[in-house]
DNA sequence: ATGCAGCAAACGTCTTTGCTATAG
DNA sequence: ACTATAGCTTTGACGTTTGCTGCA
């Protein structure tokens, strides 16, 4: 037996054809068909069937998941092809899918080879011409040896990718099935081995991409906000007079002193003062929680947050101003806000300091399996751990969650000596408004008020010490520095801003932002601003937008002040003295530096002068001497042209991009010849584009027969470029020499068209040509109002005269003939209208007017029974507004005719329409 | 354990001047 | 006979980025 398929079986190897006719079971008697010898060893490559297609077409594909079996209903469709233009044909059609959706399968036959299998494309079938008659029906019936797969065009040449199919190994097992009809039901069951091939795990896409980029903005606003609040805190002044009153007044002398003058010696007299007021702020204010810490992607989501917001110790939750006073009054809070609190007291001093803050948001980057793994087991262990280990744990936790890298919490928390003095500062009681009042005796209060001791209250040796960097921290201005510089009062350190760079492989502090509330100052900071920090960073897009900075000013100050513009040139010195990356990686894409081994193709080195380094003995060039390159092609797209004389800098293995491009190629390769190179000249070797003169009255124009306008400076001299579409036809007319300008390329299905926009004309016959353009313009535009007046009117025409004779049907045979419906009718039409005066618009010649169309009856035809009809667009149809929705209701059976009253009691005759109450017009259905 | 280089996969850019049949 | 126009063609290649892996 045999089997009609119009499946492409292809093969990558086999080219020796069989040609066996087949037995037809089908509509068609028999087809002829390439495919490859035996069904096992089919490999099937006609591509890209859209797997919808399958599962709309009618036909049957059952795949069977883990059964391996795929049944294919073969089932004869008629298809009409090419709009009549070919002759009908009948076309039976097999679909297989396999995999749901999968655009490519690969699969293993039996002798262990993979293959891959590509659906078969219908749309392509169908397009296939089947032969009606057959030569060898007779052989086929007979012998039913082989399965022969479409193609109808036996005297194609293309044949090349066909094979016969012999598929006498599969039918002996079908043939039992039936012997006179093999397939009764025309269904064929094909077996595959399911490969075995592990598919790799998708990669990110680009949504989840975009999605933890914008998680990543949002949490970047909250701390951003966060920030502010706190700046705003700083700036309390009840605030203030509190932290000023806990000062010593010896302190305050020396912060009084330090000031006087604006020189390096008062200068060096500031450094300390901060030095021992950090020292002071150190004894007094005990750090209870590490305050904010970057977190990984995956712990939130997962029971994670909730922990984190929970478990109080880790956060550095302050509701209000409220809590972060009498966190002052205490002396005790978390690490962030004792550099707020301290920022407080520097203000208080009357010293300029800003509160500066890295900002924590959750990376937008994807973290390492492997990593993301291991913490998760981390995890794990603990919890399973925790019955038999819960100190431990709990330790291990903490420290994690504080980020306090190798540092071991002290598992018995004592109240350890480092706060016993403090206690005596503490004062419950203290009070406020008492203290402004009485800023003299801070002194005295502060001593004394320190006295009494706090119960519960919590102090941890290693929180104290920590030598970790911080998340806030704050900025002293330095008149005679004309710079900021760094305070951590945590630490007691000034003026050590690298200190404040966590390590690169610390997770829980990630330094990418820091706000100095109100200004990015990163790159003070940073000191891999180039290779890693710029990395971690929202991108900036192709287009230029960089969100962080727009975000930034819509936070900042509105003015700029002199000790801004300092700041800035300090912060780019600093980025420009970034130290070099020690590693390759690091140099790719690098601001300031370049290796000749990451160029891309369209760049080079130019000039190669000077070698600012080695590494592994590649020589390392500053970024600005890499150059962007392009075609002399390019170059004359942006208006240049390639110097007389240059050579190409760089020679490419072009690359082809448009069909004819592909065809030369090809003819190129069956003569051996070198794939062709194309030279790339840089922006040096070009200049500015010089367009020929226009001589005798001719337009010079390129091989094409155009004129090349890629930019207006390209015009050819002494000519003028008139952007107007179809002005070309004007010019032929009247004689005019010109060119079609061309001013770009479209790029579709793999074909480059010029996008021709007006024409080249030489200047003096402008004033003419636009002359005959406007009065050509006219007469056009003239002749096409014309026409669709027309058109108009005869549409009114026919709409009209299908209205008289809707009417006269409907008097002559409904009114008069179901007397029932009489009555209702009657209602709608107001008591009038009987026969025809129902429609009858008495003399209402003078009521025309341009909102109106009337129709006069001219005789033009015998179903006429009204003289006039009336559409009235201005009138405000409210008042039948009830009405018409009770058509819309379906109250009313009888809901294609009616004539309603206006205000001037003027019937106005609506029919087959509806009132558009949103621009108060009457839509009129035209009944063809 | 860490950092680096190379690998693999996904994404995104680059492309740069027809032909034929039919209707009017 | 000539001109204008619709429809058809074939469904990309490869450079760059980025996460992953293995090695030193």
């Amino acid at each position: 037996m045999s089997l009609r398929r119009s499946a492409r079986i292809a093969t990558l190897t086999d080219k020796n054809k069989q040609n066996e006719s087949v037995e037809q079971p089908t509509v068609t008697p028999k087809r002829k068909v390439r495919s490859k010898k035996g069904v096992e060893d089919a490999i099937m490559t006609p591509a890209r069937i859209p797997t919808e297609d399958i599962s709309r077409s009618s036909k049957t594909v059952v795949y069977e998941g883990e059964t391996d079996v795929i049944d294919v209903l073969v089932t004869p469709v008629e298809t009409s092809i090419n709009k009549g233009k070919s002759r009908e044909s009948i076309l039976p059609l097999i679909d297989v899918s396999i995999n749901k959706g999968k655009s490519k399968e690969i699969f293993q036959h039996s002798d262990g080879s993979k293959s891959v299998l590509e659906p078969i494309d219908f749309s392509w079938l169908q397009k296939r011409k089947f032969g009606q008659s057959h030569d060898n029906d007779n052989d086929s019936y007979n012998n039913g040896t082989s399965l022969q797969l479409n193609n109808v065009n036996e005297e194609d040449d293309d044949s090349d990718d066909w094979e016969e199919v012999d598929l006498s190994e599969y039918q002996d097992q079908s043939d039992n099935v039936s012997e006179s009809r093999p397939f009764p039901n025309k269904t064929i069951q094909l077996t595959f081995k399911m490969p075995k091939i592990q598919y790799k795990a998708r990669g990110i896409t680009k949504i989840e991409r975009a999605i933890r980029q914008n998680i990543h903005k949002a949490h970047l606003l909250t701390l951003l906000a966060h920030g502010i609040i706190r700046n705003d805190w700083c700036n309390d002044e009840m605030t203030q007079a509190m932290a000023f009153s806990l000062i010593e007044y010896e302190l305050q002398a020396l912060f009084d002193k330090a000031l006087v003058k604006i020189d390096v010696k008062h200068a060096n007299l500031l450094t300390i003062a901060l030095q021992d007021l950090s020292k002071w702020w150190k004894d007094y204010f005990i750090i209870t929680k590490p305050g904010i810490r970057n977190r990984e992607y995956h712990e939130f989501g997962e029971e994670g947050v909730e922990k984190f917001f929970e478990n109080d110790e880790f956060s550095d939750c302050l509701p209000s101003i409220d809590e972060f006073r009498s966190s002052l009054r205490v002396g005790e809070g978390s690490r962030d806000t004792s550099a707020q609190l301290f920022v407080v007291a520097l203000r208080s001093l009357g010293i300029p300091a800003r509160l500066v803050c890295s900002l924590q948001a959750v990376s937008f980057r994807f973290a390492h399996k492997n990593k993301v793994a291991a913490s998760r087991n981390r995890k794990e262990d603990n919890d399973s751990n925790n019955e038999i280990s819960m100190n431990n744990n709990t330790n291990e936790e903490v420290q994690r969650t504080l980020g306090l890298g190798k540092y071991k919490l002290n598992a018995n928390r004592k109240n350890s000596n480092g706060s016993k003095s403090k206690r005596d500062y503490v004062d419950n009681g203290y009070d406020d408004y008492n203290l402004l009042s009485n800023k003299d005796t801070r002194v005295g209060h502060s001593k004394k008020q320190r006295s009494i001791s706090k119960k519960g209250r919590k102090q941890d040796g290693n929180l104290q010490k920590s030598d970790i960097p911080p998340i806030f921290w704050c900025e002293v201005y330095f008149a005679a520095y004309k710079k900021w510089i760094c305070v951590d009062p945590v630490r007691a350190l000034v003026n050590s801003p690298q200190a404040m760079e966590p390590a690169s492989n610390v997770t829980d502090n990630i330094m990418a932002y820091v706000v100095a509330y109100e200004q990015d100052v990163t790159r003070r900071y940073a000191t891999q601003w180039g290779a890693r920090t710029r990395k971690l960073r929202v991108p900036v897009t192709k287009d230029g937008y960089d969100w962080w900075h727009e975000t930034l000013v819509y936070f900042a100050r509105p003015y700029e002040s002199k000790q801004d513009n300092e700041e800035d040139a300090h912060l780019h010195k600093l980025e420009v003295s970034e130290r070099m990356p020690t590693s390759i990686g690091a140099f790719n894409n690098h601001p300031l530096y370049a290796l000749e081994r990451h160029l891309k193709k369209f760049e080079i080195i130019y000039p190669r002068q000077p070698i600012i380094g080695r590494i592994r003995d590649e020589p390392i060039y500053p970024r600005r001497n890499v150059k962007q390159l392009h075609t002399a092609e390019t170059w004359l797209r942006e208006g240049r042209q390639v110097k007389i004389g240059e050579q190409p800098v760089k020679h490419v293995k072009s690359r082809i991009y448009t069909l004819s491009k592909r065809r030369a190629a090809n003819m190129a390769s069956l003569y051996d010849e070198e794939p062709p190179e194309s030279g790339l000249y840089g922006e040096w070797q070009t200049e500015e584009y010089i367009p020929e003169p226009i001589m005798n009255g001719k337009i010079p124009k390129n091989s094409y027969g155009n004129v090349n306008m890629f930019k207006e400076s390209m015009c050819p001299i002494g000519g003028v470029h008139i952007p107007i579409n179809g002005i070309g036809k004007v010019a032929k007319k009247l004689g005019i020499a010109y060119g079609d300008a061309v001013v770009g390329f479209d790029f579709q299905a793999r074909r480059c068209i010029p996008v021709v926009h007006g024409i080249v004309v030489a200047k003096e016959s402008e004033t003419m040509l636009l002359e005959a353009w406007h009065e050509h313009a006219s007469i056009v535009e003239a002749k096409n109002n014309a026409k669709r007046e027309k058109e108009v009117l005869a549409r009114w025409r026919k709409f009209i005269i299908g209205v008289q004779i809707r009417m006269r049907l409907h008097n002559d045979y409904v009114k008069f003939d179901l007397s029932d419906m009489e009555e209702e009718e009657s209602e709608f039409h107001h008591g009038e209208s009987e026969g025809e005066s129902e429609l009858y618009h008495g003399d209402t010649d003078e009521e025309d007017n341009n909102n109106s169309i009337g129709v006069d009856n001219k005789g033009e035809t015998n179903e006429s029974i009204v003289d006039k009809v009336v559409i009235n667009n201005n009138n405000d149809f409210s008042d039948y507004m009830d009405i018409e929705s009770d058509i819309y209701e379906g109250k009313d059976d009888v809901n294609t005719e009616y004539d309603f009253m206006n205000e001037e009691n003027e019937e106005v005759y609506r029919e087959g329409g509806f009132i558009n109450e949103d621009n108060d017009t009457y839509e009129v259905f035209l009944l063809e």
